[in-house]
DNA sequence: CAGTACCT
DNA sequence: GCGT
C-alpha cells in the first residue's frame, strides 16, 4: 500500500487540509472525467497541445494548452498570459461550463468563495514527463486561489514552501483528485516529479492536469 | 531524487 | 531558473 494515494472507492469525496490554504479533494471531479476529457479534445483540435520553451531557450517536456480568455504562455520573451493562441493567433477556445462549474465548486468546497478564473491551462504529461518547482505569479493580483484537477495516470505533487529551498512534502494525485491552494500558501512552490512509465485504463499513457487561474 | 552550478 |  502506498498512502500517497488514498482511496475513495466507497465514500464520498474526502477533504483533507495539508496545510494552511491548501486543500485536497480526493475524488471531487470523479462524476465529471468523462465531460472533462472530451471537452479537452475539442479544445485542443482547435489549440493543439504544444511544448513551449522557457525563457532559458530548453523546450518543457509537458506539453500545454489554454481554454478561457487567456492563456499562459512561455516563449524566449518570459512567461505571460496573452488572449490569443501564438500557434495560429486565434483567441483561445473558450472555457467550457463544466471546467467553470466544476472549478468554482472545488474552490467553495476548499474555503474560496466567488472563484472566478479566467484561464484553464491543460497540462498533458507523457512517462517521463515532469514540471521543476516553480511559483505561479504571472497573475495580477494573488488573492484568487489555484484549482487543480488531475486526470489519468497518477502522479506525485511536489508542495514547497514560499523560497525555492524550502523542503516539498509529496502529494500523490490520482484521476478525478482535485487539489487547491490559495491565501497564504498562494506563492508556495510546487512541481511534478517524473511520471512512471503505466497505463490508464481511460487514458492511456497520459496524465491531463487542469490549472484554473484568475489572470487578469 | 535533493542539492547545486549553470548563465540567458 | 515552469530548463539541463
Amino acid at each position: 500500500m502506498n498512502d500517497l494515494f488514498a482511496d475513495f472507492d466507497d465514500g464520498l469525496p474526502q477533504r483533507e487540509d495539508l496545510a494552511a490554504g491548501v486543500v485536497l479533494l480526493r475524488g471531487f471531479a470523479r462524476e465529471q472525467t468523462a465531460s472533462l476529457l472530451l471537452a479537452v479534445a475539442q479544445i485542443t483540435q482547435a489549440s493543439p497541445f504544444r511544448q513551449m520553451s522557457t525563457p532559458g531557450g530548453y523546450r518543457m517536456s509537458v506539453a500545454m494548452s489554454n481554454c478561457g480568455a487567456l492563456g499562459w504562455i512561455a516563449d524566449s520573451q518570459g512567461y505571460r498570459y496573452a488572449a490569443r493562441d501564438p500557434l495560429n493567433n486565434h483567441a483561445w477556445p473558450a472555457m467550457p461550463e463544466v471546467f467553470l462549474a466544476l472549478a468554482r465548486s472545488a474552490a467553495l468546497e476548499a474555503g474560496f468563495a466567488d472563484f472566478l478564473p479566467d484561464v484553464c491551462l491543460i497540462n498533458r504529461y507523457a512517462p517521463g514527463t515532469k514540471l521543476s518547482m516553480h511559483q505561479d505569479k504571472d497573475e495580477a493580483d494573488f488573492s484568487a486561489p489555484i484549482v487543480s484537477i488531475s486526470l489519468g495516470l497518477p502522479a506525485i505533487f511536489l508542495l514547497g514552501g514560499l523560497q525555492r529551498n524550502h523542503p516539498s512534502q509529496r502529494i500523490g494525485l490520482s484521476h478525478g483528485d482535485v487539489l487547491v491552494w490559495g491565501g497564504p500558501a498562494r506563492l508556495r512552490y510546487h512541481g511534478v516529479l517524473a511520471l512512471k512509465q503505466d497505463s490508464h485504463a481511460e487514458l492511456g499513457a497520459c496524465r491531463i492536469n487542469l490549472t484554473f487561474r484568475q489572470a487578469a
